[in-house]
DNA sequence: ATTCCTCGGATTGTTGACAATCATACGACT
DNA sequence: AGTCGTATGATTGTCAACAATCCGAGGAAT
């Protein structure tokens, strides 16, 4: 059995960092706004600046960084639009994968994937542990994706999932969302995954378009993916960024 | 009057060098599984090697570019599972785009816009222009995307919109498609752009997705976006690249 | 004849140094 | 006091040289 071993070496240097770039973003310790200094990251990659700067054009080209000539690269700031824009592509992006599932996927699979990861997010529920719920729920839809065998929505979603932690690290602490609205949260996974396990293509895509819409209201209250095109908040207002 | 003087310089130069390579690859001036000599292209847009690879990380993480390490990037082959792939996706996007541009956006406007693409397409039509025309269509649908005012909507057509072109040029010398259906794609733009005048969402929508359909239809007949998952056709066999 | 090994050219990966630009602090002038 | 101009330090942009790897040609051995 000498299956997948081929694996040696095969990623580029620029590939690993840009990951963990986008880890770091993802977490939070790089906070929307941050500019990203060359020689103080270069020297914690180990690495020279060269590899470093192609790194960050690959998250430039995806939207995480902004660019500014001459003057450096900086984490993007989330303005309260982008709470809107993001769930939409995102409701897209899934509706699109879940059509793709049902014609055709390997439902079972797929149901017991899921499953697990709602089951992780009770649990993460269960010991007040709000980062670990986060990232159950985010490997929930992170696996429907997976699951339609999408290389464009893989990657398209893979950038939509990072902006959407961002949005709830920006805004925990602004809202005490906690505690409360978890329990509708997994009750919602879990009706999209009976809707999957019947076969019942139309109530998956209700479900889900439900669901991507009242994870909007709780983090943007009164702006709805349903409303006029882009709510017009007051823009230049960027979301809380840093601590 | 000093508005809209700001844009100075702010262009970094590794964004206008990928904009270039985009521009390459979609028109088949580097057609699929081309290899890029860092060397030679470095010297045809006068800039050292450091730069050009900037650029060229940023068509990779758009999936434009495919990258082995020690030996180079490549413009990626498309695949048969390809088209469904990129067409799956664009119903995705457009599907979204079209949902915003409906509540909230400048029908007025929108309509304008597409119709004169339109107008182009069967200007291109009656000239026998058949690359116009392509141009023309892929124009329709940037405006429809461009007109949501959606940044993610937007970058995630771009990409797209490429490898739609890509996908054309690859497989518009092995089907002479030419005058065929062109009369048909006419009228299904134009059913678009009534049903958006006429405010009718669903009507819209509908259109949009079977226009989608068809188009997957006239380029790889028997492949539909209802069908199963990933059709399986027998992969490893590269659409046709270069000349 | 085929296979394996070795060597040389060519290309990619990485680095450190240099040039250009920006931001800030300080001082001069009105 | 406030504003403008200047100098300095720091950061980004670019480049050319060096190291590592890959690919193909050629030859030797079986």
């Amino acid at each position: 059995m000498l299956a997948d071993i081929e694996p040696v070496n095969r990623e580029s240097t620029a590939g690993i960092i840009a990951r963990q770039l986008r880890d770091a973003i993802m977490t939070g310790a790089l906070p929307p706004g941050t500019q990203l200094g060359e020689t103080e990251l270069a020297a914690r990659f180990q690495v020279s600046r060269g590899p470093l700067r192609e790194a960050m054009q690959r998250l430039v080209s995806e939207g995480l960084l902004r660019s500014e000539r001459h003057r450096g690269l900086f984490v993007i700031d989330l303005e309260p639009g982008d709470v809107y824009d993001i769930y939409a592509a995102r409701s897209a992006v899934e509706r699109a994968a879940a059509i793709r599932v049902m014609r055709g996927g390997d439902r079972e699979r797929v149901t017991a994937v899921l499953d697990a990861a709602v089951a992780a997010m009770a649990e993460a529920d269960e010991q007040d542990d709000p980062a670990a719920l986060t990232e159950a729920d985010l490997r929930f839809h992170e696996e429907l994706i997976e699951a339609s065998g999408s290389k464009r929505l893989a990657r398209m979603a893979r950038t939509l999932l990072i902006e959407t932690r961002m949005c709830l690290t920006a805004l925990q602490g602004t809202y005490g969302r906690n505690a409360q609205g978890v329990d509708e949260r997994v009750a919602e996974h879990n009706q999209i995954i009976a809707a999957i396990r019947e076969g019942d293509e139309v109530a998956v895509l209700t479900l889900l378009e439900a669901h991507m819409e009242d994870a909007v209201q709780r983090l943007a209250p009164g702006t709805s993916l349903h409303a006029d095109a882009v709510p017009h908040v007051p823009s230049g207002t960027p979301l809380p960024g840093a601590g």
